[in-house]
DNA sequence: CGAGTGGTTGATATCTTTCAACCCACGTGG
DNA sequence: CCACGTGGGTTGAAAGATATCAACCACTCG
């Protein structure tokens, strides 16, 4: 188990950066704690002050913050193989919960073990980080998403980053995914309603443009969904680093 | 003049990181190439691969996206002292469009030179990287904003955030700040049109929380605006590191 | 003085929400 | 095996928030 778990880390460090054999080696020699996990659990909480970083090895997870009126805004979906954890690494206090969404196998790793890697490979280190900045280029289309997008536009966009993301990680066959998402989760990315979550995935479906299959999700015309959603995947850096 | 701009600088990272007197003459030694400039120039370009950071030293600077459909999001508002550039150092293709918005003294530091200080001085690179995750923390807050709020809320989120980062920085008398954005500016951060801002202003002048009189915004009543605007400065995260 | 930028206001259109009813698939317990 | 409870999802009608369009106003700067 732990295995899979360091190949997820490695396989995701090496894709963007250039690291030697002791860098892997001090990468694969991290303690790491695995739990499996329900879903719909908490991970950690907005107001905690969290010892380890998470990987998420099998299953997704999630971001979100809830406002004082009651509304939850999900920040980013992870997708396996993702680090969705890194931001606690430097700052002591969650400022925002992160959560399973499906049943979910996680890797725990202690700050301190990170930290005193990330001192020694400074190699580990980058790629690290480069994983962050990619983290906060995200944020940037998302706020892009919300704040400029109309709701069949926003959905359009979110279906394509998450496309994009599962390719990288083979969970794409042909153009079908698996999104394990309701509508209310859906809207809860979006900043709209349920109720129009649905009506806008109407749309979608009636423009040709995607089939809904229960949680599987088929793109029917990339391109002129892609135009609808103003989709570029640049902003996921998915190429090597410097 | 690169003086004030090395000052600005550890002042920074000495904030909420503890660097010792090597850390602080390495910094001191970087070789950093001042500029002056006049307001709405462009630093750096969307699509552009900048072989350089920035530091904004005096004056305002922002970040924005352009939409397909010709909207611009502004993504972040950087004030006097902020390094805002530090997320193209390990992503070599800009994905947004980084500009002043008021005349500003910006000091450029190339990314090799950086990256060399970096690597041999690594509670410089922990600072700098603390920096690039609050950076990151802003944008969930924004995504938020836009997402989850109404029109008055987000400006009210908006002015709260910027009083209290303008306020490290020593930029507030009172509770009055300058604030040098015009109401298309504000609208692209906030998600809604220029005319909504106007107001949206109004409201919060009429319930007496805040006064507007040119480029000076004065904070009326704190508290009440602050549960308007559902503002908790927990994500600023300015407190000391770990 | 005249032009231009930025802000205000009103009327109307549009998008999205809200509320409510209804449906369907599924699982559970009698 | 069936009744029925429940969590989604869908749909319609009405309300609400924000956008759009257009006119007008106030300053500032050549």
């Amino acid at each position: 188990m732990a295995n899979t778990v360091t190949d997820a880390l490695t396989r995701k460090l090496t894709a963007t950066t250039r690291l030697d054999a002791d860098d892997i080696a001090a990468v694969e020699a991290l303690p790491i704690n695995v739990k499996s996990m329900a879903a719909h659990q908490a991970i950690v909480r907005d107001g905690e002050c969290p010892q380890e970083c998470c990987l998420t090895v099998e299953g997704f997870s999630f971001r979100s913050k809830m406002t004082s009126a009651g509304k939850r805004q999900i920040l980013s979906v992870h997708v396996p193989g993702d680090i969705p954890d890194l931001q606690s690494l430097y700052l002591e206090k969650m400022d925002h919960d992160f959560s399973t969404l499906t049943r979910a196998t996680v890797g725990f790793i202690s700050h301190t073990a990170l930290r005193n890697l990330i001192r020694e490979r400074i190699r580990v280190a980058e790629a690290l980080w480069r994983e962050t900045l990619i983290d906060a280029a995200i944020f940037r289309e998302w706020i892009v998403n919300v704040g400029q997008r109309p709701g069949v536009a926003r959905l359009a966009h979110l279906l394509l980053e998450l496309k994009a993301r599962l390719a990288l990680v083979g969970r794409v066959q042909g153009n079908a995914f698996e999104l394990p998402m309701n509508q209310q989760e859906l809207a809860d990315c979006l900043g709209i309603t349920a109720v129009h979550v649905s009506r806008v995935m109407k749309e979608l479906r009636e423009r040709g443009l995607v089939d809904f299959q229960r949680h599987l999700v088929v793109v029917r015309d990339e391109r002129r969904l892609g135009e609808l959603g103003d989709f570029d995947q640049l902003y996921l850096h998915e190429n090597r680093g410097p």
